[in-house]
RNA sequence: GCGUCUGUCGUCAAGUGGUUAAGACCUCGGAUUGUGGUUCCGAUAUGCAUGGGUUCGAGUCCCAUCAGACGCCCCA
């Protein structure tokens, strides 16, 4: 036999019998999304690898070791590991600065990373996402929060917490970057491998580092006074009480968390997760976050902006299954073209009906019928002379004989 | 990139070194030449991910490769 030829590892096909969800999701997304003013943007699947570069960050394992980067006429191309850079990028080249603000975006679709699959994780997986343009003030950080909360319960998901923390700006980030490091020094050669990297790379992610010997690093007391320390500087906690705020006289639950650190580079001030306990360990279903300087470091005129995105894998796995609608009607008829014409003038009434096109037993085509639609409609020849319907209610066994015209009143 | 576990029909599986690889569901056909979903009968893996090895003998043991699941890193 000719050699079979799999799907790609990471890569999935969306079954039909998986469809219902996925026009869950995506149905959702465009009626609670607009509800808030935002309108969807649809961004090229590939990009310049530059912009993701520049967008994401060259120091992020994003950027470093996930992407899917091509040579294509001396250009450099890379599949979209994320959309907020394609976004951004799309933004700045259609002159959204002269719209007036906020302008809200939001998007769906594939992306593509280049990692080893596990639960919740895949190459080619998809995102939906929201982005806002053009706000500093914390109401806008609150806004697409409580958006991501109210999409979320409207796909029936209540069972997720919201995380918040503030990263500050980036005088105050860095120099709470250096008292973490300062206070590490001594303990430098007890850091597991992973530590040691992040300690120059990252060192906002040593602080929920999983290994036993850095927890108990990390516990001391001295250390934990640097991590617990509220280092950033005024303005920034100021925004973050306000956002906190909000969130309380809406009602919205929250817990902080210090050592929520996102790991893309254009993050600052406001962070948030949103995660699910019924996920295996890529438990987070929501990520996002402020990123005041992206605009600007993309060439364009310096813009405020937050946003957030949803795996929709991720999101599906928590919905339940949705059963595939039957057929209203399913024609048995051993005449092929009376059959047809019958079904066609069903089908421009808005009736779902199929019929038998492969000539086989009337007794096939009513077991066919009883597993795939409410109605079995019988057109046998006395019915054609007539000009009649035989109308059977699969479930009830209940059959009528109706006038052909009168048949789509008869299964609704 | 690293670690752990797994790989028998479309699906779920039995099989624990010894003749022709259970069973169930799905699918298809028949009983049933205009009445289905119940029932009965029948069909469907020259092969156990692939390639080597051990053995008189391998789905069963060993090695490699590939694929999958889960975890680490990181992320949605």
């Amino acid at each position: 036999m000719t050699k079979m030829i799999k799907v790609l590892k990471g890569t999935k096909d969306i079954l039909p019998q998986e469809a219902g969800q996925w026009h869950k999701l995506e149905q959702k997304a465009l009626e609670i999304f607009t509800k808030y003013g935002y309108r969807e943007i649809r961004t090229p699947i590939f990009e310049a690898t530059e912009l993701f570069a520049r967008g994401v960050g060259d120091t992020t394992d994003i950027v470093n070791k996930e992407m899917y980067t091509f040579e294509k006429s001396d250009r450099s191309i890379t599949l979209r590991p994320e959309n907020t850079a394609g976004v951004v990028r799309s933004f700045i080249e259609n002159n959204m600065t002269r719209l007036s603000t906020p302008v809200k975006l939001w998007y769906k679709g594939p992306m593509f990373r280049y990692e080893r699959p596990q639960a919740g994780r895949q190459r080619q997986f998809h995102q939906v996402g929201v982005e806002m343009f053009g706000i500093k003030e914390p109401a806008a950080d609150a806004e697409v929060i409580i958006l991501a909360v109210d999409y979320l319960k409207s796909l029936g998901l209540n069972d997720l917490e919201v995380e918040i923390n503030s990263l500050g700006c980036p005088k105050c980030r860095e120099e709470y970057k250096k008292r973490i490091k300062e206070v590490l020094k001594p303990e430098f050669d007890n850091l597991c491998e992973d530590c040691k990297n992040r300690y120059e790379k990252n060192p906002l992610r040593l602080l929920d580092c999983k290994v036993e010997s850095c927890k108990e690093i990390f516990a001391k007391p001295e250390i934990q006074k640097v991590i617990q320390s509220d280092f950033i500087c005024e303005e920034c906690a100021q925004h973050y009480k306000d956002l906190k705020s909000y969130l309380d006289r809406l009602n919205v639950p929250y817990t902080e968390n210090k050592l929520l650190v996102r790991g893309l580079d254009y993050y600052n001030r406001t962070v948030f997760e949103i995660k699910s306990n019924n996920l295996g360990s890529q438990n987070a279903v929501c990520g996002g976050g402020r990123y005041d300087s992206l605009v600007k470091n993309l060439g364009g005129e310096d813009t405020p902006a937050v946003g957030w995105a949803m795996g929709m894998e991720r999101l599906n796995s928590l919905l339940p299954d949705v059963e595939p609608e039957k057929l209203d009607a399913y024609i048995v008829c051993n005449s092929p073209s009376d059959a047809f014409e019958l079904a066609q003038e069903l089908r421009g009434n808005g009736i779902k009906v199929e019929f038998d096109l492969a000539n086989k037993k009337f007794t096939k085509q009513l077991e066919k019928a009883s597993k795939v639609a409410k109605y079995a409609l019988i057109l046998g020849e006395d019915e054609i002379r007539s000009n009649k319907v035989a109308v059977k209610n699969l479930a009830t066994s209940e059959q009528i004989s109706v006038d052909r015209d009168d048949v789509t009143n008869h299964i609704g």
